[in-house]
DNA sequence: TTCCGGATCGACCGGTCGGTCGGGTGATGC
DNA sequence: GCATCACCCGACCGACCGGTCGATCCGGAA
């Protein structure tokens, strides 16, 4: 680990800022390159266009999510407390990578970004994504059949759980604004990531005395 | 109101799909021209420019969603019936236009995204966002105060609402194989309706035996 | 010393961007 | 008949876009 960034990680880090700031057509090589510290042309040459910049910056910022979640989604631990800790982890996570939650929420909102056709690193991005979800979707299909948890449609709670807690981290001036305070503060972060585990935990654990009750399917 | 939409209604449809879709910097004037049906110069007859249009497109999608949210807002309802009554309407909007919440979550997130100076269009689009966002934490507020909703800190849990109701109808193709279902099939969206409020009542509501139980405040 | 290949750069390319301009067209009022 | 006006268009502009090319620089192996 050189103490002097490697300019092919520069210029990732340079994109991911930019990239989730601005989205993927509101960024310019040239600026990429100017805030990199490089010409232009010398992006090209550590990657084979923009397109693959973008994918690449993606599969680093869902590999460090996949990381921060992957302890959590084991089959030791009881399916809530490992919801629980887990989303506690995910929000570490976003809160010392700043772009990450908008990133990620760009991936998933996002849609037609490539005119042509769309650089083959993306493929493994979505997988990445993908296979994180599923693995999600276990854990609280093992929290539901387990009682743990009330008894909800497991997709639907998956896309709430998403948004409940990425937009946290990924809303801008407005978000600020309604809080009053910088996002990324430490006391911000601490109360939001009690907030979200009570909202979480309250919203979707099972009552006390609901053992074995049966779920409704009134498909 | 006419049985064919005038121009610049036209162009005020298209540009919505097509910025709800790829975001500002992801769409041309050109592309717009071609899907309104007219010559590109004519779309600066109606506007000044890219930016207005922009703007104006959000006003009236934020106009919608504030009609929408507007009857739930007054002082007449119980705060916790009147916030879930609420988010039913809001969920109800977004299924009848499915570019709002797209819209309004880029507005959310998105920074940065004109160059030059912002048209003072945007402004109007901003204090009808703030408006809307104040009415609805001071009806939350109102609802920790009478002990209808659990202690928690307002403006995390308003960050909360918009991330856990919008994400739902502003996920792409993810969102959609998260499903298995097309994301406004009526099927879906009456579902996810039922899961959306569920959480937020089981996630806010204060305890059934907690009357007047003072709230814990470490800081 | 020579050579080689990674890294960098400036100059340049075709194409597209938002926006302008001048003119055309067809209703409306006088 | 004629001026006015909203509306629409094709041609055009300078700026910027992503990307290419050939030259240069430089550290390490031979």
């Amino acid at each position: 680990m050189p103490s002097v960034l490697s300019s092919r990680d520069k210029i990732l880090d340079v994109g991911e800022s930019l990239f989730a700031r601005r989205g993927y057509a509101g960024v310019g090589m040239r600026e990429v390159a100017q805030l990199s510290g490089l010409g232009k042309s010398s992006l090209f040459h550590h990657f084979r266009g923009k397109g693959q910049l973008y994918a690449e910056v993606r599969i680093r910022t869902l590999k460090r999510i996949r990381d921060a979640l992957a302890p959590f989604l084991t089959l030791e631990t009881a399916p809530l407390e490992a919801l629980e800790e887990g989303m506690c982890a995910l929000i570490d996570s976003f809160a010392e990578h700043p772009t990450s939650a908008r990133l990620l929420l760009r991936g998933l909102v996002e849609e037609e970004i490539f005119s042509g056709e769309s650089p083959p690193e993306l493929e493994e991005a979505e997988q990445i994504l993908a296979e994180l979800l599923d693995d999600l979707s276990e854990l609280i299909e093992r929290g539901v059949k387990a009682g743990e948890l009330r008894a909800v449609a497991v997709p639907d709670t998956m896309q709430s759980l998403i948004g409940l807690v990425a937009y946290h981290f990924a809303s801008g001036a407005m978000g600020e604004r309604i809080l009053g305070e910088a996002l990324f503060s430490s006391s911000a972060v601490r109360r939001r990531k009690r907030e979200v585990v009570n909202f979480i935990r309250e919203g979707l654990r099972a009552p006390r005395s609901d053992r074995d009750e049966e779920r409704e399917d009134p498909t």
